[in-house]
DNA sequence: AAGGCGGGGGA
DNA sequence: TCCCCAGCCTT
């Protein structure tokens, strides 16, 4: 028996062992000694969460996905809108839709218990490279090198990779692969993290309590900060548009299921027109006294959005484009967040 | 290989 | 304001 364990992994991990951060879905020291092991479920649903989202944001979601669909055969039986409804404001929306097909095959073709292997958990829906390593490890105990964000961050620093994103990135991933030991697997692609999301942070790195500092190059030039490198972004365009807020005397609004692809797939909207940057207008989705309630001002991940908001109370008449949904099964916090603040306006 | 896809918090 | 984030999927 020849593990491997690098002197740098053995430090990490040390240093793990007193910071880790509580979170809802880790398994605490006390309880692992008990032989406690993380539930499969727990760890995908929230490294599904947490793709391109912080840990801030995701812990009530989490929480109210796991209290109201204990196994992931509850969630493959939940219906589309309620799961979509219950991810409301956390965004990326295709994730929602992914993780319900995921539980569903996973309940269907693997009788409910999620496969342990990195090629296996590849091949399912919503599960890329980040994620499928991130499941091995954690709930599975295998070795699998985890390229997220952070770990990018603290290998282009320790290494002092000056090449940027993403040409680098491969790079980055053999410099993991070589720091990642083949026992404590779970622990390590956490710790790893961890030390990105709280010590080798992307601003200013607080290199004076890491636990890798003695041997970090980037810290020992001087210019952690700078790195990793990044090869600029187009600038964001404004785009324009126009959104319906529709409400009946008895208090039902006017709403309309997006088409599953694209922006804000599968989630519920205000009818309106077409987000473009050339100013245009469109015909109210139904015969009302319509007034102009100002403007949302949002920014998606590749515009900014300008979003005129008009609001017509006690309509009658029958809707061209979607259709009413009765004030009691409709709840603001349902709609996607652009959506929610054109509700805003109108209250 | 490149672009689409949310939202919130920090500097 | 800009940047970042426990990325994935499609073209």
């Amino acid at each position: 028996m020849c593990e491997k364990m690098t002197q740098q992994a053995a430090d990490l991990l040390d240093w793990y062992d007193i910071h880790a951060r509580e979170m809802p879905w880790r398994v605490g020291p006390a309880a692992r000694q008990d032989g406690v092991r993380p539930d499969p479920y727990h760890i995908w649903l929230s490294e599904v969460m947490l793709q391109q989202t912080t840990v801030a944001a995701v812990k009530d979601y989490f929480v109210k996905f796991v209290t109201r669909w204990p196994a992931v055969s509850d969630l493959a039986n939940a219906e589309d809108g309620d799961v979509m409804a219950a991810w409301a404001g956390l965004g990326y929306y295709a994730r929602a839709r992914n993780l319900l097909k995921c539980a569903r095959v996973v309940a269907q073709e693997y009788g409910g218990v999620f496969p342990d292997t990195y090629e296996a958990l590849l091949k399912l829906p919503g599960i890329g490279p980040y994620t499928a390593a991130a499941v091995s490890a954690i709930a599975f105990g295998r070795r699998a090198v985890v390229l997220d964000g952070n770990v990018e961050r603290v290998m282009a620093r320790y290494y002092r990779v000056l090449d940027p994103l993403p040409a680098s990135k491969e790079t980055l991933r053999a410099l993991a692969d070589g720091l990642t030991p083949d026992r404590r697997c779970g622990d390590y692609a956490q710790a790893v993290m961890d030390l990105g999301a709280t010590i080798c942070t992307p601003r200013s790195p607080a290199c004076g309590i890491c636990p890798w500092m003695t041997d970090c190059a980037a810290r020992l030039a001087g210019d952690a900060a700078s790195l990793p490198r990044k090869t600029p972004k187009a600038a964001k365009p404004i785009r324009l548009g126009v959104a319906y807020v529709a409400e009946r005397a008895d208090g039902a609004v006017l709403l309309e299921r997006r088409p599953d692809k694209g922006l804000l797939g599968g989630m519920l909207g205000w009818p309106g027109s077409v987000w473009q940057e050339m100013p245009h207008d469109m015909d109210p989705p139904v015969d009302a006294d319509w007034q102009d309630r100002g403007e949302v001002r949002h920014t998606f991940t590749h515009f900014h959005l300008r979003l005129q908001v008009r609001f017509a109370q006690d309509v009658r008449g029958t809707p061209e484009v979607g259709s009413f949904l009765p004030r009691e099964r409709f709840s603001p916090a349902d709609l996607p967040t652009v959506m929610r603040k054109a509700w805003d306006l109108c209250r």
